[in-house]
DNA sequence: AAACCTTTGAAGACA
DNA sequence: TGTCTTCAAAGGTTT
């Protein structure tokens, strides 16, 4: 967890023109807010839950008519998005990440994988147990207080795959990923119409009897009549990766063959509220779903649901291709993880540029211990498995071309200095703190620390303290060998100290701030300290790219 | 505006 | 079978 910098802020600062704090202000604030807010998680938490049931005890009919049910073209959708961002970035104040990425998407419908309430309205142990991998940090009730908030009666809704989040919202992401927006704790927003703030988190609630149990203390007659105002929140089990675009579901839901299994497997929790109504934007069945993602869409994050936003295609056979889904492939183990500790990353640093935040969370892949991958190897897995029965004919072949084919050369005929000029700025302004950590390159430590290696353990946060060794170790700034020469160059070039480094000079492994690599730590800070004057000075001409 | 960058993993293509 | 390629997310950067 983050400490008191005990006036190490200037240290930090040092370097901050590549891995760059925010002011020290703002960095000690935030870290204040850590250290409290994790020690108020709990309350943070049931506070959310509290609330949202709060606002749940209406009866279901009741909800429905009182609470406009939210669509993406709504005024009530907006109030909802808000409320949630502003929901989210108090939870994220209470201890959780920030990111200004992510604004608080509310929407997230989620079919289930399997139906995971038992009869009596109890999460099934499987779906228990699946949850509480889709949310390592959440307490998945023990009850089933999870239904959808706006499926008035799951039962008419069979067969309906709603599957509604914001387009860069990951399902694991609402809880632990935040807004960065600077969020006064004391200036709800005026739509808000707080009745209560919770003390803690300044989230308008309502008291409800319910409070007094932590989390989701609905009771099981209850759930599934009472719609759950934190319903795109609230992991739904099975809830696939995909997303949609922000203006919603446009296009047909193409292969949503439901077999047998599919129809168990995709549960009947869904509401179309929340569907656009678009004449062509749905399957007959009405069932959208974020895996299918048209590329006209994405070019239009807005949102425009307007027919002349698929008019821009010159011909009408590229047109037509344009408007075909796009279902897109199941997120990988790696994807999950990066989806899920993103926010985090950036949060704890200013780096906004993914491609240095996924060589940061590259390497804390690595550094994560076998059980901590399992998790999302597992959750992958179910991924592909939902995303197979839900799309049967889907091949990955059929999205080959869907992205705009990267110039052949750019891997194969660029050359090294290509490379490393192109690549040059980035590792300079953002990565040489990051490149010092462990082994050189993250894809060639990929290899060495194979997620199923307890090697990986090297730069794990559990193995925090770097030995003299690892700090000397020469670290070779290649991110991605090359094609040709890659596999032999990398792996040696990772490890064995055969190959010369491709970095200019040595950097200390603790010259990344310790947040980069793993959770900060005591000791990471201590040995940040350590190692400042090292990397302080450190004039960092890094290759990204291996020379041969 | 669109591609690039960057990561890992899955899957398909190809030799 | 092994290797290579493409795509999945993401958003700043580059072209």
């Amino acid at each position: 967890m983050p400490q008191l910098n005990g006036g190490g802020g200037d240290d930090l600062g040092a370097n901050d023109e590549m891995i760059s704090f925010k002011d020290e202000g703002e960095q000690e604030e935030k870290i204040s807010e850590n250290v409290s807010a994790e020690r108020d998680l709990d309350d943070v938490k049931s506070s959310l839950v509290n609330e949202s049931e709060n606002n749940s005890s209406s009866s279901d009919s009741e909800q429905t008519e009182r609470r406009p049910q939210p669509r993406p073209d709504t005024e009530s959708y907006e109030k909802a998005r808000e409320y949630f961002s502003e929901a989210l970035r108090r939870q994220q104040d209470g201890g959780f990440f920030k990111s200004p990425h992510y604004p608080g998407y509310p929407f997230l419908m989620i079919p289930d994988l399997a139906s995971p309430y038992l009869s009596n309205g109890a999460l099934s142990p499987s779906a228990r147990t699946y949850l509480q991998m889709k949310w390592p940090l959440l307490d998945v009730p023990s009850s089933a207080a999870l239904k959808d908030s706006r499926s008035p009666t799951p039962g008419h809704l069979s067969n309906k795959v709603p599957v509604v989040q914001h387009a860069h919202m990951h399902p694991l992401t609402p809880l632990i990923t935040y807004s960065n927006d600077h969020f006064s704790p004391t200036t709800p927003p005026a739509h808000l119409s707080p009745e209560i703030l919770d003390p803690k988190t300044g989230i308008p609630r309502t008291p409800h009897p319910s409070e007094l149990s932590p989390y989701y203390p609905l009771s099981p007659g209850a759930v599934g009549q009472i719609p759950h105002p934190l319903g795109w929140l609230v992991p739904q089990q099975g809830q696939p990766m995909y997303s949609i675009p922000p203006g919603g579901f446009r296009h047909p839901y193409p292969a949503l063959a439901m077999n047998a299994s599919m129809s168990s497997l995709v549960s009947s929790r869904f509401s179309p509220h929340v569907v656009p109504h678009h004449p062509h934007g749905l399957h007959q069945t009405g069932i959208p779903h974020p895996a299918i993602v048209s590329p006209a869409i994405k070019q239009e994050p807005n949102g425009d649901l307007s027919p002349a936003a698929h008019t821009k295609s010159p011909g009408p056979a590229k047109k037509e291709d344009e408007k075909k889904p796009h279902i897109k492939k199941p997120l990988n183990a790696f994807m999950l993880y990066m989806k899920e500790m993103r926010a985090k990353v950036v949060a704890e640093c200013t780096l906004k540029e993914s491609a240095a935040i996924n060589q940061i969370l590259g390497r804390r892949w690595h550094s994560l211990s076998r059980e901590e991958q399992a998790k999302y190897y597992e959750l992958a897995r179910k991924e592909r498995q939902l995303h197979s029965q839900l799309y049967p004919g889907w091949s990955a072949r059929d999205n080959y071309g869907k992205r705009k084919k990267r110039k052949r050369d750019n891997k194969a005929d660029s050359t090294a200095e290509d490379f490393s000029a192109r690549n040059k700025k980035p590792c300079v302004q953002y990565l040489p703190q990051e490149k010092m950590i462990d082994s050189p390159a993250s894809s060639h430590g990929s290899m060495l620390d194979s997620p199923a290696t307890p090697s990986a353990a090297l730069a794990s946060p559990a193995a925090p303290a770097p030995t003299h060794s690892e700090q000397a170790q020469p670290l070779s700034l290649t991110t991605k060998p090359e094609p040709s020469s890659s596999s032999s160059s990398s792996s040696t070039s990772s490890s064995s100290s055969s190959t010369p480094p491709l970095l200019s000079r040595p950097i200390p492994f603790t010259s990344l701030h310790p947040s980069l690599l793993s959770p900060p730590s005591p000791f990471h800070q201590a040995a940040l300290h350590s190692h400042h004057a090292l990397f302080q000075s450190q004039p960092l001409s890094l290759v990204t790219k291996s020379a041969d």
